[in-house]
DNA sequence: TCATCACATCGATATTCATCGATTCGACAC
DNA sequence: GTGTCGAATCGATGAATATCGATGTGATGA
């Protein structure tokens, strides 16, 4: 039996903002995950990510780094797995994230940079 | 005199999110403009107008568009104007909005597509 | 089995924000 | 001026959300 990891993606939602107008359906996918990202913690944390040794960084680190208190930094990385920015990892007691490169792609296409 | 419309950008800000971490007034910057666009509403106003002939719309056809009242409306183009993803112009008694592409083709390069 | 550590969830609170009716403001035409 | 029309502002309201202390959960190791 395999287990099959979905993670959301806007890949197929819309095409460039220039190209057509989005209908609210298309509005309110794209809104979702760019609301994730509309956060200055989320942000940051994004951008650590990112410049981190490996590309990966384990939660543990987060807190401090961003001086707020675990439950908070636990929200916001659920929030931003939950957007399909994030990838979530366990290894033994502790979470390790990466960037989900392919949704932060699909993102700069929308927006049509 | 001359009066010097100012356009707030983010041209400046920061570098892509994969080469250095934001620090927090970076992304307090960023995250300004990014939540300016995360909202179901805003995106099509957006994308209304850059797909509207000669990339520009009256504020008077939106109501109607997006099936909000014209206060509603109003307020969403008044917060893409502060965040500088749209100019205002006026013209006589109509208000008509343009892209403001030097704000959106940053966006792109500091989510690095 | 039991203690410990990392992280998620819960509950509460304060703030932000989308929405709209009513009103005000500004430009135009007469 | 006066009336009209387009759009911004005001005031109120309900919903969403960022935050944290307390508690629950799951894995580790002794």
């Amino acid at each position: 039996m395999f287990t099959v990891i979905e993670s959301p993606t806007i890949a197929g939602c819309c095409a460039p903002l220039t190209d057509a107008p989005l209908d609210e359906a298309q509005a309110l996918e794209l809104a979702v995950v760019l609301k994730a990202l509309a956060d200055p913690i989320r942000l940051r944390i994004v951008s650590l990510v990112a410049t981190a040794p490996d590309r990966e960084i384990c939660a543990c680190d987060l807190p401090a780094a961003l001086d707020r208190s675990q439950p908070t930094v636990s929200h916001h990385l659920t929030q931003l797995v939950r957007a399909g920015i994030l990838v979530r990892e366990q290894r033994g007691k502790w979470a390790w994230f990466r960037i989900a490169q392919p949704q932060l792609d699909a993102l700069g296409q929308i927006l049509g940079s």
